[in-house]
DNA sequence: CAGTGGTCTAGACCACGGT
DNA sequence: CCGTGGTCTAGACCACTGG
């Protein structure tokens, strides 16, 4: 008699450390959202005897998650996952006051030819079709930054054919909710430029005044490129903050 | 009866957990070079008797000492003190693009009383003495990023005394072979402000043309923070890449 | 109070490297 | 071959959290 989840270390390669292998089968379950932000998962010990290990063994492997990050230990509390939220992300970069969400304009779809920077981001033929999403974000009534959202198509078919009303006003959760894509990972570049006609009026600035420039690649899991997002926002309410570890 | 190694702890706060308190003493040991880099330390098994303790403990406490760098374990060979190699670590605190090594001017180096945002990230008193290093970054001989850099003494006396000239262009370098110091993270704060007429003048720029403020706070393993930094760039000139995982 | 994670023990056995 | 570090066990006891 094997447990479910012992059982589960079947599909991780023999030859692996046994605490590489638990290891794995736990970042596959977290990555699988089988525990939500308020449910602990199950206590070392309860884990321990599914997996038939020992609790050092058990204790091994959650140590290592949570110095990757991928789970919170509190004493006496429980474990818990803990997702990266870029959408939290994004407002790092400018001064906001608090922690409501701001607003989001979408200002025109369109399924149009890749841009060569996208076309290479995806990994594209050159002159293939993507979806481009243009819209404006609004902090208190007030736009403070205006975003080009690239997405690979047939992938994000579902998101071409939705009303664009229905869209929140944070387009992760849409990605995994319509189109069943989990945004793992990004890399983000900034730069400083100068506002263009069409910029500061939406943005609500002058013409040539500074404008930091966001390019983002969002990852999935896997590791392919599956959002490419151009961010501008006027520099003078531009703050950012990153740790680096 | 007591070792003498197990007596060392006695140094050591008997509040903290044991694995901390011979963590503590095993690194006093490394910095006071009781190995030379050929010279493998005592094995685990010898360590944990020396320390009248179990050897999981003793495990514990050399997988971290490996994690944060200060030594190399090898199976079959033994364990030794880190080779004085850090190419590994150069680039991972250099993020404006480029994989080039910058070279460095300083300009200015002086003991005076902490600025209260230094003395806040040092957690000092009020006018409590820093050192300060002012210093222009160059990039193919020309100056693209000014740099003011504070640091706690005495802890960086050693950096007060040595010849400027022999300070390499890579300072936390420095801290380790000069300072005993490891920077094992950092954060850092990026916003867009105007070049003053002296940055301007050392930039080779136009005095109110915009400029990338960087600060960070460098800290050690233990969460120290051991180094305040503000670096000025000119806006036109900058690119900034970051990861978030 | 019960249940959680944190610390610590005292081993056994394995994989690897150099002699 | 021997000694090294790497893996894994099967607990005990403590410290902390929440109801």
């Amino acid at each position: 008699m094997t447990s479910e989840t012992a059982a589960a270390l079947a599909q991780t390669d023999p030859r692996l450390p046994l605490h590489s292998r638990v290891k794995e089968d736990l970042v596959r379950r977290l990555r699988d959202n089988e525990w939500d932000a308020s449910t602990p998962l199950p206590s070392e010990r309860a884990l321990a005897d599914s997996y038939e290990i020992s609790i050092g063994t058990m204790r091994r492997v959650l140590a290592e998650a949570a110095a990757d990050g991928l789970i919170e230990r509190h004493q006496g509390h429980g474990t818990f996952v803990r997702r990266a939220d870029f959408q939290h992300s994004l407002f790092r970069f400018f001064r906001l006051g608090g922690d409501d969400v701001p607003g989001s304009r979408i200002l025109s779809r369109q399924i149009e030819p890749a841009p060569a920077p996208v076309a290479a981001a995806f990994d594209l033929e050159p002159d293939s079709v993507v979806l481009h999403l243009h819209r404006l974000r609004l902090w208190q009534e007030r736009p403070f930054l205006l975003e080009d959202i690239w997405l690979p198509l047939p992938l994000f078919d579902p998101l071409a054919k939705v009303e664009t009303e229905q869209l929140g006003a944070l387009l992760y959760p849409e990605y995994e909710t319509r189109v069943g894509v989990v945004i793992g990972s990004a890399s983000e570049e900034l730069s400083v430029s100068r506002a263009t006609q069409d910029q500061a009026r939406l943005l609500a600035g002058d013409q040539g005044e500074p404008v930091v420039r966001i390019v983002r690649r969002a990852r999935t899991h896997a590791g392919d490129v599956v959002e490419y997002r151009e961010s501008y926002g006027l520099a003078s309410s531009f703050s950012y903050r990153v740790e680096i570890n």
